[in-house]
DNA sequence: TTTTCATTGCGTTAATATGACACAATGATA
DNA sequence: TATCATTGTGTCATATTAACGCAATGAAAA
């Protein structure tokens, strides 16, 4: 389809088979050498960007349209995600940036759905960073992973919906088990470690963390060794899935 | 405003003050003879039991609304909500219900949108017994206190979002103080254990409550004695709002 | 008046968890 | 062959927790 039409249909006639004045946005983060990363879109003509997100089909579930999103974006599948907040300023309106937007492009409209206030429901999901093909949508320049040390400025109140995201990670951290989806299959003690140390924002102490993790018994220590690093080679662990899924419900049990 | 007037004016205009396809359904608990209770409506005609609701006022943010709901069916100002889960089935809408209840009524419409599918906020709150004067709407033949242990049949899944509230309590209760909405402004420990137990669903031992509770400093110990019981006669405790606050931030660093 | 007894407040103890650190093993690099 | 940053395992003092003992209380019963 051609990319005005396009433009023109989604804001003339979006609204009929999308739920009015809700939206969902998806908070995806990823780890690589060791630092946390989110996925970002570019907005065209302006440049800002902002998470990536989308509307709720009329006969839709939010979970679904929050992984069709993700799917969309990533190329990824069958990912576990999680509404965290519903965030409801009255003012959460992108009417003028949707209206700049029209113009750029060159189309005139007075009136659009997309005009109108949005309550958008925050999704978060982990991926592993080197499954995802970032892929922009029809709106957007670029979508990048972006270190989370490093955020180019956002539209709206995406910072805020990042935040606390991010925030909602760090408290559960402490009682859910983190990384299945974020770590390779196999991975080194200290690669988790480093991004348990990521999240928490602190350094954990190795031998403690070690201890610890092991006594929730939702690692399997491989029979093998990482070759070609320097120093002592380090143990390959993968998950126990099963006991991972099980400290996902029941907690932890522990501090760190 | 005569009752069918306003009815008529609801379904036919409402859509052009509130949101479409967004409404706030609010879990209000209280707790009286050591047993807890929810707020619950009676709806006219059918009988059936639901949830205080309404919806979002095109320039209101979410959080005003359910205060606003809370206000209207309690009498009740300035009381602490949280929204707790967005629950979204495609399958939710009202449009029989709604529709049947017209008929009742001796309304006849075609279309409206509260016939349309909702997609729906819940939030929760905790407040005192006592101080709550339950307040039915022009919907409901009701509005009372119902036990958790002998819920009635309710509407759509409002039970479902009643358990998922309940048991976001129960999560929170082991890194938050609870009670200050809860229990009168003195109360003894066995009323706040009990308070404890009832929503935890499990007895925990006296004496190492106390001293864990105690520990945190959200109580002060008064110097009044509970008159007129049988067996020894308890002490009275009031919370100390300033460490009662200071825990609901930074949790009570401990698990019962 | 005296006794009874369920309940309260405070205390004790053993088991367990946690934080801080020691030390030998490893293996690429010098 | 020596070096050395890093890893895997272990130790220990301290803090936290669960389980239970016991005297005090005061209304109700004798």
């Amino acid at each position: 389809m051609d990319f005005d039409i396009e433009i023109t249909k989604h804001f003339a006639d979006g609204h009929k088979i999308y739920l009015r004045h809700i939206s969902v946005d998806c908070v995806i983060f990823g780890f690589h050498q060791n630092i946390l990363k989110v996925l970002l879109l570019q907005a065209k003509y302006a440049g800002i960007w902002s998470l990536p997100g989308g509307f709720i089909l009329k006969d839709e579930h939010m979970d679904e349209a929050a992984k069709r999103i993700l799917k969309h974006r990533t190329g990824l599948d069958n990912i576990f995600m999680q509404q965290f907040h519903v965030f409801s300023q009255p003012s959460r309106s992108t009417r003028e940036i949707n209206q700049q937007f029209l113009k750029n492009v060159g189309i005139e409209m007075k009136e659009s759905w997309m005009f109108e206030r949005f309550v958008t429901v925050g999704y978060s999901a982990l991926v592993e960073f080197s499954d995802v093909k970032p892929t922009a949508d029809v709106y957007s320049n670029a979508c990048e992973w972006q270190d989370i040390n490093a955020l180019p400025e956002m539209i709206l109140d995406h910072r805020e919906i990042l935040d606390t995201a991010l925030q909602q990670l760090q408290t559960n951290l402490n009682y859910h088990p983190i990384g299945y989806n974020l770590l390779p299959e196999k991975f080194t003690m200290p690669e988790l470690q480093k991004l348990y140390e990521t999240i928490l924002n602190r350094k954990l102490d190795r031998r403690n963390f070690q201890r610890k993790i092991m006594a929730t018994k939702v690692l399997k220590k491989l029979n093998e060794i990482k070759k070609g690093v320097a120093h002592k080679a380090p143990n390959y662990y993968k998950f126990d899935l099963k006991n991972y899924k099980k400290a996902l419900k029941g907690g932890m049990g522990f501090e760190l």
